[in-house]
DNA sequence: CAGAAACTCTCTACGCTGTACGGTATTCTA
DNA sequence: TAGAATACCGTACAGCGTAGAGAGTTTCTG
């Protein structure tokens, strides 16, 4: 247990890895896999599995080879990540028209971007402490400013809006990982672990003294709890968002 | 490397550790440490070395015992984690009365959430599949409903809100720490990493495949390089956020 | 065409992790 | 004062990332 890092080791080896630059080597046996292939299937991996599944002996299992031979073709473990999260940022698509004007446009980048963290959970676990600069993550920023271009924002204010919308995208695709986590857990032990946990929290958290957050948990829960919805959470937050910068660009137009 | 983990012990130990209900032991020598001691000084640990840093070993060397020691005050180390997560939202200052209204007391619960971060950076790397429902983290919850009591929204409407600038907070707060881990580092190793990964990418970065993100990352960088603010990001975002909230009250008051 | 060079891959090994287990020392209860 | 309960420690195990040395394969060079 502990957590996983992305970037560390030499930019230039990293950045070569990442846009796959790799002079055709002449010498030496062909080697039986390539960086696409392992990032893809450490991706696999990570996703069915999570993260902490993910080490370079169960990956090099999965390929079919040792663990050390892995490391000919990735410098570490941290590299290896740029490289998933890169591949990941690949898997988006990016339709040059959309309706809505600039309003569907971001719409679809959010959703994008959150169905992105829920169907590769792990990318929440991983400290991007530089970012993995890969030819996906700049099409994907290009894209996405794009999105916000020729709409009375000055250029500074476009990518401070993208940011906003990424970074809450972030946080609610967490929410709604824990909620579905929470849920869908058929291993039983999660709900399990509220069955057996409600009565002892009822015991010792009196609501005289969180009047407020009994109030509105006990609403939030009577809204959700059949069938909780954090789709609904997250269209009303981007909603509010979205209605953020329209007051934003109004006062650029009057 | 691997990913550390919140909550998945048995709930009952773990409430009980989190409120701090445990019957005074009679027989046996007297424990050398108590268990909000030994919160308070894995926090001190992880916030100075990192979470990576944080192992039992270490924490036990910290605290004048041996590894193994720790496991009569604590089931394990998730259990750990989850009573540091509620050690330091313990720490917030929630004053009863806020000028400014609303819009003043949604402001200072983001900037406290957003210190909070920022203080413990390790919290974001935390991956809590199950919220660590203890004492502070309740009483947290509460007041922050309370700033949104009465101002016109539904009960759902204010946890739905909550959830929002919360999720806000928390991916603004990642990316704050990002770069302000970049420019710190006074390791020289980041500030190297970019001396070198400059020219290389330079190269494989043609700026007529990615215009729009050329034109705005060069107009960001000038008005961020020598000093960039990541106060001012989080400013922008949650102004456009209040201004979004304030757009459904007003719905409600004509 | 032979030899060297370059490359891929494997084996072994080291220090680290969380923690299960068993033993010992200490303190309170009966 | 005997026995039970508790705190603490030493050892051990499986797993981690990866360093280093060596074996085998391919291709370029002379």
């Amino acid at each position: 247990m502990t957590t996983e890092y992305s970037g560390s080791g030499d930019p230039r080896r990293s950045i070569e890895l990442l846009w796959g630059v790799q002079e055709r080597p002449r010498r030496g046996p062909k080697p039986k896999l390539t960086v696409p292939q392992i990032a893809a299937v450490a991706v696999a991996v990570a996703d069915e599995e999570g993260l902490p599944a993910l080490s370079m002996r169960r990956l090099a299992e999965q390929l079919g080879v040792t663990a050390m031979s892995l490391y000919t073709y990735v410098p570490g473990k941290a590299e290896l990540i740029d490289l998933m999260l890169d591949t990941v940022n690949g898997e988006l698509d990016m339709p040059a028209d959309l309706p809505g004007g600039w309003r569907g446009r971001l719409r679809h980048i959010a959703h994008q971007n959150r169905a992105m963290y829920l169907r590769h959970p792990w990318l929440l676990q991983v400290a991007t402490s530089r970012p993995p600069l890969g030819p996906n993550l700049v099409a994907k920023y290009d894209y996405e400013l794009r999105a916000l271009d020729g709409i009375g924002l000055t250029d500074v204010e476009m990518d401070l809006t993208l940011s906003m919308i990424n970074d809450y995208v972030h946080g609610a695709a967490r929410g709604a990982l824990h909620a579905v986590h929470v849920r869908d857990s058929s291993a039983v032990t999660d709900q399990q672990w509220w069955e057996r946990a409600a009565p002892i929290l009822a015991e010792v958290l009196q609501p005289e003294r969180y009047p407020t957050a009994t109030r509105v948990g006990v609403a939030a829960g009577q809204e959700f709890d059949a069938a909780y919805d954090p789709e609904r959470s997250f269209a009303y937050g981007l909603d509010r968002l979205l209605d953020g910068v329209a007051a934003l660009i109004a006062t650029r137009e009057h």
